[in-house]
DNA sequence: GCATAAATTCAACATCTGTTGAACTATGGC
DNA sequence: GCCATAGTTCAACAGATGTTGAATTTATGC
C-alpha cells in the first residue's frame, strides 16, 4: 500500500470533485446514513478530513453530491410541453425512462434510499417531481384539480422509479423503453387529462 | 425518574410484546438503521438487553415486528376475486387504502424505509406484491402477459403508498379512500385487463 | 527566493452503536 | 418454605462514526 504523503499536492488533481463523484456512488449503494465518511474518502483515494474541509461535513457533501439534480427542471418541462396535449403522457414516460435510464438509475435510487433519513430529500422529490414539472405542466395544458392530478402522476413516476431502479423488480427492470412507454403512457395521460370521477 | 429495580417483575408483563409493539412504532419512524435498542427497549419501558434476551438481536426483532405482515394474503386474494373482473382494480385500490390506512400506513412506510438497508425487504415487498397477490390474482383473471401486469400494478401500488404514507403529498395524502379510489382504479384496472400495446 | 496561505494527512476525541456477562429478584414446582 | 430457573437491570466493552486540531508539504504572491 504506498502511503500518502502529508501535506499540499501536486496541482491538477481536483480533490473536490473527487470527493463528489465518489460520494455519488457511496450514497447512491448505501443510502445516506449507511454511507460513511470514511468509506467516500477512501473512494475518492483522499482522507476522510477533506470532506469537513471542502463542505463542512458529511451533510455539505450530501447537498452537493445528491441533491444538486442533474437536469434542469425548465428544461424538461419545456420538452414536454412540446407537442401534442394528448402525447404528453407519453413524452413523460419516455424522457423520465430515458434520463433515468442513463445514469443507471442512480440518482434516482440515491434520493429514495435517503427518503429515510433525510425530510429534506423528501421536499427535494416533491419540488422536483410534483411542482417543478406536474404542477407548471398541468397549468400549461390547462387542467382542472391541478395539485391532485399533480400526485398522481408522482405514484406512477416514483412507483415506476422504484420498481425498476430500486427493487428491480423483472420483467419490468429490464424492459426496453418503449415497450416502458406503451405501457404506462396510456395511465399518465389519463393523470393529465382524464376524468377522475 | 422512578429508578427500575432489578430482577424478575411481578407476573402479567409481557415484555416481549412490549417489546414488538414499541420495535414497530420506532421501526416505521426511523427505518433499520435509524431505529437504536436503546430506543426501542426505552419506549417499550424495559433495557436494551431484553433485545438480545428475547429475540437473540436487533435483527431478529425486526423479523418479528416488521417483516410479520399483518394480513393473509390468501385472504385478501380471496377478497380481490370476489367479485366482476372489470371492478377488481377498484377492489384493489380500495382494499389496499382501506387495510394502509387503518394501521395509520406505519407498516407500509416501514417497508419502504428498510428497501435500504435490508435486502430481504425488497424480497418481501415482492413475494407479498408482485408474487401472493398480483400474479396469483392475474393467474384467475386469466390475463396474458402475467409477469409484466403484476410489475405494473406493483408499480402503482408502490407508488401510491410512497405518496400517500411515506412522504405524504398533499392532497393525496389525505384524501378520502373514495375518492382515491375513482381516480385511481380505472389505471389499475387497465393494468390488470387493459391492451399494453 | 521568501513568507504566507492552501491543501493534505494523521492521530485523537467524544459519542453512539449493538452486544455481553454479571448481579439481582420474583416465580413456580416440589 | 426451598430452590432452581427465568426475567430483568446494570455496567462495561469493542467497534464504528463524524469531527477537530496539529503537523507537514506544496503552491502562490511579492
Amino acid at each position: 500500500m504506498n502511503q500518502k504523503r502529508r501535506g499540499r499536492r501536486a496541482a491538477g488533481e481536483d480533490t473536490r470533485a473527487a470527493l463528489i463523484a465518489a460520494a455519488r456512488e457511496v450514497f447512491v449503494e448505501k443510502g445516506y446514513d449507511g454511507a460513511t465518511v470514511r468509506a467516500i474518502a477512501a473512494k475518492a483515494g483522499v482522507d476522510a478530513a477533506m470532506v469537513n474541509h471542502w463542505f463542512g461535513g458529511k451533510e455539505g457533501l450530501f447537498a452537493q453530491a445528491v441533491l444538486q439534480l442533474p437536469f434542469d427542471p425548465s428544461e424538461i418541462l419545456k420538452r414536454l410541453l412540446d407537442g401534442p396535449v394528448e402525447q404528453a403522457g407519453e413524452r413523460i414516460i419516455r424522457t423520465f425512462v430515458t434520463v433515468w435510464d442513463a445514469t443507471g438509475g442512480g440518482t434516482f435510487a440515491a434520493l429514495i434510499r435517503s427518503v429515510t433519513s433525510q425530510p429534506e430529500v423528501a421536499n427535494a422529490l416533491k419540488s422536483f417531481f410534483v411542482n417543478a414539472i406536474f404542477k407548471n405542466l398541468l397549468t400549461e395544458i390547462g387542467a382542472e384539480q391541478r395539485e391532485l392530478r399533480a400526485t398522481l402522476c408522482a405514484t406512477q413516476m416514483v412507483g415506476l422509479g422504484i420498481v425498476r431502479y430500486v427493487v428491480h423488480f423483472e420483467p419490468l427492470a429490464s424492459t426496453d423503453v418503449e415497450t416502458v412507454v406503451k405501457a404506462i403512457a396510456p395511465n399518465m395521460q389519463r393523470y393529465l387529462t382524464g376524468d377522475l370521477n
